[in-house]
DNA sequence: GTTTTGACCTGATTAAGGTCATAGTTTGAA
DNA sequence: TTCAAACTATGACCTTAATCAGGTCAAAAC
């Protein structure tokens, strides 16, 4: 884990214009661009792991991320990705607990830290960073609640399919507009639809001969959104 | 749903001295006090319905609440359960959303609604009430995330056995120290798991002849807890 | 007091999906 | 450029748990 102090600047970083500082004053903002660390990782490389404690939260400058449990079985449960602009490991610190979760870069990533001290000497300021994170906090949870019925009540190809859709909104497609702009292995798409890897696999391959997909190695292209939309009735 | 304006006062009530108003000062618990309602329901009435638009949230006084998903086929995902001073629907309405749970009684149940007005009014003035909302959401979301991670790897019976060491957490037992002090349906109790009825029926009775538990129509008593526990597999 | 209703339970069957084995591909390091 | 390691793919098999069907029981309604 590299750690580069102050190469950049807050107050010229787009992300945080969008992301969970962008209302702080000119005063906070120099703090944080002050007290923040930029973190590179490459792909692969551990931004923090299960059961450790947090000493601050990460906000990603560019890059992927994937937020996962791991199981008995040393199986990994993904349970959240993030984007540029997407702030990790807000949850157990702000609970004051150990990470429930583990992190990992799944592209090339750069991020800022912000130490545990200045997201609280901010805090204190500013009642708006407050609202932030609780409207962060509501989203992860409307998310994980909407997952965790899918996963009692559907079938594995329908999770297939609504995993494909949520890739699309969060990483997009690339210039084509048709291929997703992330790479993961089977084995991580499977981890994130809650599924063996083999049965991830045999779905993929059903829904390139029914024409919903096309597969190129790692990239996957979604040809016909409205019937992988249907098929993972998203709202009966 | 009765609704019964002000026969109690918020500053007599035990829950509010626990509950996420604890730390409201004097005036703010006046203000709590006039502007809340009472309302009492009988087991199997409705507190709110999904999709539907909250206005305040649910501060239960006394009772116990399901709060649901429900699917594609009519059948209900129970996301979480509360009890006496635990505050129901305050995650739409901190993110201005629509319900995306139901909410029902499983028993009589009394409890205050606090209108979102309110709310806000005691937020601009309270930030230690912005810090209980944000602790309410990070245990929730913890324990969502525990559930999906759970869901997607355990079988059945692990997590039958996960969810009668959850009932005892949340409601305890009664008298005799042994049994649940809760009464649920086996289909209720399915929709927890994340099961099908028969199945939760079937390993019930497994556990009852392996001596785990003990059958009495709807109570559970919990014979060996620890067996119990082992057997949910809580910590591979 | 009988009927009805609804919840609980059990057995048989089946379908979904997990596991195992193996072969083919891709990738990246030497 | 080559080769090993890692990933992808597919077939065969097996386990789990869902579904279906039928039966019991108790309480409520008539």
């Amino acid at each position: 884990m590299q750690t580069d102090s102050c190469s950049y600047n807050c107050n010229n970083c787009p992300n945080c214009r969008i992301s969970v500082f962008s209302d702080l004053k000119s005063d906070d903002m120099n703090l944080l661009n002050d007290e923040k660390t930029i973190i590179k990782l490459n792909k692969g490389q551990i931004l923090f792991q299960q059961d450790t404690r947090p000493h601050g939260l990460y906000c990603i400058k560019k890059g992927k991320v994937k937020v996962f449990k791991t199981g008995s079985e040393g199986k990994e449960q993904i349970v959240r990705l993030a984007n540029d602009a997407d702030v990790v490991g807000y949850r157990s610190l702000l609970a004051n607990d150990n990470y429930q979760c583990g992190a990992t870069a799944i592209e090339e990533t750069t991020l800022c830290f912000v130490p545990k001290e200045t997201l609280n000497k901010l805090l204190q300021e500013n009642i708006s960073l407050y609202k932030k994170m609780i409207t962060l906090l509501t989203e992860d949870l409307k998310e994980a609640e909407t997952k965790i019925s899918d996963l009692a009540q559907k079938p594995v190809r329908e999770r297939v399919a609504e995993t494909l859709l949520i890739l699309k909104d969060k990483y997009g497609f690339e210039a084509d507009g048709q291929t997703l702009n992330v790479v993961l292995s089977r084995e991580e798409i499977a981890n994130l639809v809650g599924t063996a890897t083999e049965s991830l696999i045999r779905i993929l391959s059903d829904f390139k001969k029914e024409g919903l997909i096309e597969l190129q190695n790692k990239k996957i292209k979604l040809l016909n959104t409205s019937k992988i939309f249907s098929t993972a009735h998203l709202y009966d």
